[in-house]
DNA sequence: CAAAGCGCCCGCCAGC
DNA sequence: CGGCTGGCGGGCGCTT
């Protein structure tokens, strides 16, 4: 990797006109935003674009860098197009093939997966984009397996994300990457988003499909989120692993940044979220169907994480069927 | 609410 | 010999 003098990861972001403004904050809010404390050094995020400003729609940005300093960059991220066949400008997808051979990672946000695919960069690779376009990646890349249901897809140094918001998922994967799972986890919680959402983009509800990375722990993950209801604990989901509980602690540690324990009391405390906006059960019967051995256990795990209480979250939040 | 019990996490180390 | 695994034990924080 490059860096820039201070020893700082570069983040080079291609502008191109007519790119929805949400696509192109989305990189510049995870990466871009000083985190002292927390992101050490800072990332530094580089606008580049063709010209000296870019059209946005809904404004123009004067921007100092051009393609050339794609090529220079850590990882290059490719926006949202104006459209899923909007033109890619020759000199970005000549910057994209030639920041790819230099090592950089090549990102790209929704269809920006079409600009890597111009480049070659998705041939024989996972990837995906917008659920509505899947279809045009795959026929546009005949040799990358296109998946549909994913938030994001890829290896080590070329990754695509779904829809608008999964480009946040994929950022902060890239985050936890580069600076380890509890910086990401802290980095999501001051932005208010989930830290590891679970769930493909066609899914609606988040504990019915695997996580699509760390696919070592997913089976046991999605047995777990089967069974929370009963009694399990670090040893059942060791067992469901296949591995020893030890084991099962550093993988949690590398790739969640939690605990088997708080990791399954995250997941009661979800379930009761749940439960509590579409049902009417009584908060004992609540409990034991999240798998809190009492409701005077759930209720002190629910308000520490959630900050309110079961009942008020019930008042607030539920059908209005509740009395 | 307070005390006691215990489940869990992690450092350490040995084995592969 | 370097990385990964798993068993052990201590200490701590949560549960009852």
């Amino acid at each position: 990797m490059r860096g820039s003098p201070s020893g700082a990861l570069v983040i080079g972001v291609a502008a191109l006109p007519g790119m929805p403004l949400f696509e192109v904050a989305v990189p510049c809010e995870v990466f871009g935003t000083p985190r002292p404390g927390l992101v050490e050094p800072p990332y530094d995020v580089r606008l580049c674009s063709e010209d000296q400003s870019v059209d946005l729609g809904l404004g123009t940005l004067r921007l100092d860098h051009r393609w050339t300093d794609l090529v220079n960059a850590d990882t290059v991220i490719v926006p949202a197009l104006a459209g899923w066949d909007a033109p890619v400008p020759s000199g970005l997808v000549e910057a994209l093939r030639r920041a790819y051979e230099r090592g950089a990672r090549i990102v790209g946000l929704c269809t920006g997966a079409f600009a890597l695919g111009e480049a070659g960069l998705l041939d024989g690779r996972d990837a995906t984009t917008h659920w509505m376009y899947t279809q045009q990646l795959a026929e546009r890349n005949p040799s990358a397996r296109v998946d549909r249901d994913v938030l994001w897809a890829g290896d080590e140094q070329v990754l695509t994300s779904a829809g608008t918001a999964s480009g946040l998922d994929l950022c902060l994967e890239l985050v936890r990457r580069d600076r380890g799972a509890a910086v990401a986890n802290d980095v999501a919680r001051r932005m208010v988003t989930a830290p590891h959402r679970t769930g493909g983009q066609s899914q609606f509800v988040a504990w019915s499909s695997p996580p699509t990375h760390d696919r070592g722990l997913a089976p046991a993950l999605d047995w777990a989120l089967e069974h929370l209801q009963e009694e399990i604990g670090p040893q059942q989901l060791a067992a469901a692993a296949h591995v020893s509980v030890r084991t099962l602690s550093r993988r949690f540690r590398d790739s969640l940044g939690t605990t088997p324990a708080d990791w399954i009391v995250e997941q009661r405390v979800r379930r009761c979220q749940e439960l509590l906006e579409t049902t009417t059960f009584p908060l004992t019967q609540l409990a034991a169907m999240a798998g809190f051995s009492s409701p005077s256990t759930m209720r002190s795990h629910f308000t520490r994480l959630v900050g309110t209480s079961p009942r008020d979250y019930r008042r607030t939040f539920g059908d209005g069927q509740t009395r």
